[in-house]
DNA sequence: AAACGAATCAACCGCTACTCT
DNA sequence: GAGAGTAGCGGTTGATTCGTT
């Protein structure tokens, strides 16, 4: 730990040479939490001044935003999440801060990572780009149907319980070393809705080539109601468990469906 | 138990966009 | 309009954790 220290990034600057990098501390997380509930999360160069902190302010700010903040949702991505990220990526490409606001308490480094550790894994393994046709055909017509599967056989049912719901206490520290207890404010409905639309956007987009991706984003995404901004979250009950493998299709699955695009050379389909 | 490689994820960096003066 | 300061984004790195041999 002491080396991050060492390991400034340019002398040039005589106060660099005060600054800390590498993990934050307890304390430091609990100054910047107290100085960020006094001050709010804003002028982030200011709170690095004041508070004490010998951290840069894209470094507060990043803390804060990725970890600290009370709403940041931890633990394993969830079915709905991970059909939410592909379906959104397939839109908007790397645009992971806008896919992560559609992903309530996801940050966009943790969307990143997933996608770089998990897809691009998958793409790798199949030794085909992750933003190749065929990469896409497949986790369109094979991943994403089977994670629809996946979510539709564990939908609450319809006399789905809240009562079982946790919900977080925005005000409470979050406790570094368990992950923080999946579900806060369930709202059962809006989460089906949510992924009948991203289904229905799944259809619409590859089969409707008058339409602009654009179109079909605005219509599906904003022109239905749905309201990111409003909306209250979609966490699950016990997702924590979640085995991340089981959700990825299968060699056999992957190979298959891939001998069958070779064969049949099926080119029609354009995510433009 | 130890060594090693792979996977994960927190944090950094560089760049761009935005806001204010 | 120009320039400075700041916020935000996406790419990358590297320490830590996990799994396997």
């Amino acid at each position: 730990m002491e080396n991050y220290e060492q390991n400034l990034n340019s002398p040039a600057h005589e106060e660099d040479s005060d600054v800390r990098k590498g993990p934050w501390t307890e304390e430091e997380d609990a100054i910047l939490v107290n100085f960020v509930a006094i001050h709010g999360d804003a002028r982030w160069n200011h709170i690095a001044r004041s508070s004490g902190l010998k951290r840069t302010g894209k470094s507060c700010r990043l803390r804060w935003l990725n970890y600290l903040r009370p709403d940041v949702r931890r633990g394993n991505i969830t079915l709905e999440e991970q059909f939410m990220i592909l379906k959104l990526h397939s839109l908007w490409g790397n645009r992971w801060s806008k896919i992560a606001q559609y992903l309530p308490g996801r940050t966009d480094n943790e969307i990143k990572n997933y996608w770089r550790t998990r897809v691009q894994k998958q793409a790798k393994h199949l030794r085909c780009d992750v933003n190749s046709n065929l990469f896409k055909e497949t986790m369109k017509n094979v991943w994403m149907p089977r994670l629809m599967e996946r979510i539709n056989a564990q939908t609450p049912s319809p006399t789905y319980d809240p009562v079982e719901s946790v919900i977080t206490d925005p005000g409470q520290p979050i406790d570094k070393q368990t992950p923080v207890e999946p579900g806060f404010v369930l709202n059962p409905d809006q989460h089906r809705h949510q992924f009948v639309q991203a289904s229905e956007l799944c259809a619409t987009s590859s089969n409707s080539p008058a339409e602009t991706l654009s179109d079909v984003q605005d219509r599906v995404v904003n022109g239905s109601g749905y309201d990111p901004a409003g909306q209250t979250g979609f966490l699950e009950l016990n997702d924590w468990g979640c085995d991340d493998g089981d959700n990825m299709w299968t060699d056999d699955e992957s190979f298959w469906f891939l001998q069958d695009q070779l064969c049949h050379e099926t080119t029609s389909f354009s995510y433009n």
